[in-house]
DNA sequence: CGCCTGACTGAGG
DNA sequence: CCCTCAGCCAGGC
């Protein structure tokens, strides 16, 4: 499960998401050559390994609903871990959510592309 | 093959 | 902002 590649190119995807920005799990689907899976992006961050990956750490914390939502339960311990952690990046979580069109994440097309290459 | 379950989404009301 | 609903797709049984 761990070892499904599809969930190794997702994982890679997420590392490019920069400190205090924030990213859809549908967005990252998309980058990872997987439209449509937004679904399967959040089942493989619960089973991001805890080392990371490649000797950098998978910010899974930084991937929302497209709404801005957090996705675990409000009050969840879940929930209030990646609140911490969103916080610590100097993400400002109001109620449930966070601002999109303040920290939603713009990468450009080409230095993805070079990025995940490398 | 059917049926159900998700760290999902977009459209509607 | 809330809720509902149809679509979605991978997995498990």
């Amino acid at each position: 499960m761990s070892n499904n590649p599809q969930y190794e190119k997702i994982w890679k995807v997420v590392q490019l998401i920069p400190q205090g920005k924030v990213a859809s799990y549908g967005q990252v689907a998309d980058l990872a050559g997987l439209p449509g899976r937004a679904r399967l992006a959040g089942k493989c961050l619960g089973y991001v390994p805890k080392d990371g990956i490649n000797g950098k750490p998978v910010p899974w914390f930084r991937v929302l609903r497209s709404s801005g939502q957090l996705a675990f339960p409000l009050g969840s311990d879940s929930f209030e871990r990646q609140r911490s952690l969103l916080m610590d990046d100097g993400i400002f979580v109001k109620g449930k959510s966070v601002s999109i069109k303040q920290y939603g994440w713009k990468p450009d097309l080409g230095e993805i592309l070079f990025l995940l290459d490398n």
